[in-house]
RNA sequence: GGGAGGAUUCCCGAGUGGCUAAAGGGGGCAGACUGUAAAUCUGUUGUCAACGACUUCGGUGGUUCGAAUCCACCUCCUCCCA
């Protein structure tokens, strides 16, 4: 349950574009509060990261995550590789003034599309060969090309390109590409140019292997680099399973560099996360369960388009002071749902996000307040879990 | 007034003697969604005491072992000619 800190740095961290300075440590989980700094504003951990794969959170606008409290989201190497081109946007002045956010962003590497396009892609030591899932043209991205192109998109913190492992994976198999992904992020790191205004995030694989986890966390955490992430979790593993791989990694990962757990999540596993020494998580779900009718509320998922909704005139959440829940009816919702309106849309994606950044405002109090246990149990007593 | 074509389960629309409770859409209902090929996908959608039974394809009456499908008449709708 308590993360264990461990590898005190000796240079300071922030000699990186992005570093961690620590504020509290939880007494209760041992979770950290903290801010990570970048060239482009700081956040306090543990954070969520709303998702805009296509330069945009769907539905949202800037002005409207910042306003929810996102200090950072995420944008997505492939996809701005497909569509528009990252010499396009380089051209229009890097992607945070293409897409006017002008806080942190953090562009994931195309591993997960290694993943989620597993019908598109052949996998060799070189890179991987994608079919564009637009035109079905075909491309390699490699370590090289996928830093490169981050490069050109100038987002704060960049990911190593790595293989994101399905689940289950077999354990040799989950070996030979945590292996790979190691020798991936050595040609990451002599490829990265912008070193002074880009951080680069190396990548820990491992399946559900606990000593593939540990041989993972210590090969890529024998690279200085300014953070650390886990992936390659919460693709369909029992939650037991994750908190067990991150209760193997986590320790060997230093203290002093955020350490962030990619696609993850939903709020028991971000809770979860946190206890074990999550700084940064990210997460389509608010988004996509909301464009899908789903909302988050305090007493668990709600699927708002149900018809037995449809007379009901409170907010999604009656205990929630967001724009939303103040000015909407479930009942006004669902109608927008129904009928197909894309306000709707924006709605449930807007009150999700807010949860989520919310739920991790709530996260970071407990943590100041060395009670995050108890809130974690409190949290789940109404949640449902 | 004459001629032609239609009426199918919530809607649209296939089906033209048994394999049809009846294709396919839409709509409805329910579920899923975790570094976004997702405003997507999946299931379900006559009734019931329900591994079986019953009632359905405008109405009535026939033909047949058997009809949504064939025949007769009736009702309504659409189109064309006067």
């Amino acid at each position: 349950m308590t993360a264990v800190e461990s590898g005190s740095s000796n240079p300071p961290a922030n000699r990186f574009p992005v570093w961690y300075e620590p504020r509290h440590v939880c007494k209760q989980t041992g979770a950290r509060l903290g801010t990570v700094h970048t060239p482009h504003g700081s956040f306090a951990t543990p954070a969520f990261m709303p998702v805009g794969t296509q330069a945009t959170v769907k539905g949202m606008s800037p002005e409207e995550i910042k306003s929810m409290g996102a200090g950072i989201i995420l944008s997505n190497t492939y996809h701005l590789w497909m569509r528009p081109g990252s010499d396009l946007v380089a051209e229009a002045g890097g992607l945070h003034r293409f897409m006017n956010w002008n806080q942190a962003i953090l562009t994931d590497s195309g591993g997960f599309q290694v993943f989620s396009l597993s019908d598109l892609r052949h996998i060799t030591e070189e890179g991987v060969r994608f079919k564009s899932h637009i035109d079905g043209s075909r491309h390699i991205l490699t370590p090289e090309k996928s830093i490169e192109i981050q490069n050109e998109l100038g987002a704060d913190i960049i990911m190593a390109f790595d293989e994101c492992t399905p689940y289950p994976a077999e354990y040799d198999y989950a070996k030979r590409s945590l292996e790979r992904t190691t020798r991936w992020l050595e040609r990451c790191i002599s490829t990265h140019r912008n070193t002074s205004r880009q951080a680069l995030f190396g990548i820990i694989q491992g399946s559900t292997y606990a000593d593939l986890r540990r041989q993972s966390a210590r090969e890529i955490t024998s690279f200085d680099l300014p953070g650390y992430a886990l992936g390659g979790l919460s693709v369909g593993e029992p939650g037991p399973l994750m908190y067990e791989m991150l209760e193997a990694a986590v320790p060997l990962m230093p203290s002093d560099r955020p350490r962030y757990l990619m696609g993850v999540g939903t709020p028991d596993y971000l809770i979860e996360g946190a206890i074990r020494g999550i700084d940064m998580f990210d997460c389509v779900l608010p988004t996509r369960i909301g464009r899908n009718g789903t909302v988050l509320t305090h007493k668990g998922r709600l699927i708002v388009r149900d018809a037995r909704f449809a007379r009901d005139f409170n907010p999604l959440d009656d205990d929630c002071d967001c724009y939303v829940c103040r000015n909407y009816s479930r009942a006004y919702i669902r109608h927008l749902i129904k009928a197909g309106e894309m306000f709707g849309l924006r709605l449930t994606s807007w009150h999700n996000i807010h949860f989520l950044l919310n739920l991790m405002e709530k996260i970071r109090q407990a943590i100041a307040q060395d009670r995050l246990l108890d809130f974690r149990n409190e949290f789940f007593e109404r949640f449902g879990y």
